[in-house]
DNA sequence: CGGGCTGTTGAATACATTCAAGCCCCGTGG
DNA sequence: CCACGGGGCTTGAATGTATTCAACAGCCCG
């Protein structure tokens, strides 16, 4: 614990490179061009900490965003991981997407200054959170900011072109399969380790997500390590053939090989 | 045909509101906002003619943009329709998503500077081309074109939440009535007829975007036809009864009702 | 120690795919 | 004008796969 040093996401000293577990530094943080152009240089000293809040814990099954709610702030993700997920007519629950260390969640909500969908933490998280009631403070550096704000919009567009191939994939065996490879490739984009690493989510999660029952992924887990692909403790997973992985995924020419 | 009157993606008259067939006004286009700030009260009388490309005729499977070329531009559909696609490693492709009149076309290349995707056109089209390249001439009013960029980047990852709700769907069922409802409203959106519409795309096309069987589409329209939910003939089709439509696909809570 | 939650495993059912055939529409060429 | 042929689409049975229902195992927490 140090005593007054600022923990907010982009000040940071780049010479800490000591990780714990599962903190994204913030080079490696989606908002880190926004924070960069909100306060460094910035002629008010601590402008930033008016503008990007500081890192917030968040507890697990905590909503950060309840869709409906009026838009007001996008957030990135420090530390641990989150579901976005709509409400259906029935009720019941569909995840479009999870959120991992270094991502940006709420931007959809941007367009109709409303959030269409809510956003739950998987475990004990933190987040930074961009306030943008409280842009107008950058004044002449409003244009820079949107400059980043477009980048993170394209990546984020760039990104859901996996969803498809998710989803699309006709059978239960590869759409598990390119699960697993897209959370090893997003870990590995926020200097993660990429091989090893703990499942966050329920089965029940994924199952919803995948469009599968949750007795099916658990059989394609079984199915995977029986075949020496990967290892699987509960929710902690190590991938070791990852190139047969991806032959089942039956993917390559998006995101290289 | 005007005889000198211009053809670009703005400045039609609002008055004309004839629509023929499939084209949509500047007024819906995706491009508009930008256009606007491109063109109107511009320094420059016809600087928009610089930046923005008149309405250019694409013809039937011709590709607008091919994966891996550097990015340059962006398009917005004025008339026809488009589909998007990865190619996979067997060669064969996966359709990520399709493009219709007021949407915007090449977003995802923006971050990497490169499109990941190929767009080719599914009918007799045209589309409004915006160069990046010849940004520069805008001068001052750039922030401007930012936030209408932004905008446009916003609405796109919001619709995007609707592709895991499309693809997660449990049964074919589901999927085939949420994809007709997704046509439905995106048609809507920009003022086209959202009863009764053609498909632009093969069953092969719907299916391969779905992860079904060409076959299974077919007996899932037949499904519905024999339920008076709607009625195919070949490519067009008409929705009898949308609010069984939207039971079936068990969606309410995004996109309103 | 017992209850609830999460995850796994097994058998029966339901479902989508596959393979195969036939239809329909439309353009071509006789 | 009609015959032919091809592509896109539909329809029918058999196979294969995922889901469902049910039971049980492991784990955390009280």
């Amino acid at each position: 614990m140090h005593t007054k040093e600022r923990d907010t996401c982009c000040p940071t000293p780049r010479g800490s490179s000591r990780r714990k577990s599962n903190v994204v530094e913030c080079e490696s943080c989606g908002l880190y061009g926004m924070c960069q152009v909100a306060g460094l240089d910035a002629p008010v000293p601590d402008l930033i900490d008016e503008i990007v809040g500081r890192r917030e814990p968040i507890a697990i099954n905590q909503n950060v965003i309840t869709a409906g709610m009026p838009f007001g702030e996008i957030y990135a993700v420090k530390s641990g991981s989150f579901k976005t997920y709509a409400t259906l007519a029935n009720g019941d629950q569909q995840i479009i997407d999870f959120y991992y260390p270094g991502e940006l969640m709420g931007l959809e909500g941007m367009s109709e200054r409303v959030y269409p969908l809510s956003v739950e933490a998987l475990e004990a998280s933190s987040v930074c959170r961009l306030d943008f009631s409280k842009l107008n403070l950058l004044g002449e550096r409003m244009g820079e900011f949107q400059q980043q704000l477009i980048l993170a919009l394209s990546r984020r567009a760039r990104q859901d072109q996996w969803v498809p191939l998710l989803m699309g994939a006709q059978n239960a065996e590869q759409r598990t399969a390119t699960f697993l490879l897209s959370l090893s490739d997003r870990f590995a984009e926020h200097d993660l380790p990429s091989l090893r690493f703990k499942l966050p989510m329920s089965r029940h999660d994924i199952a919803n997500y995948l469009g599968l029952a949750v007795e099916t992924v658990s059989r394609m887990f079984q199915r995977f390590q029986s075949m020496d692909l990967l290892e699987v403790h509960g929710r902690h997973v190590e991938l070791r053939d990852i190139d047969a992985l991806r032959v089942i995924a039956g993917l390559n020419s998006i995101n290289g090989s």
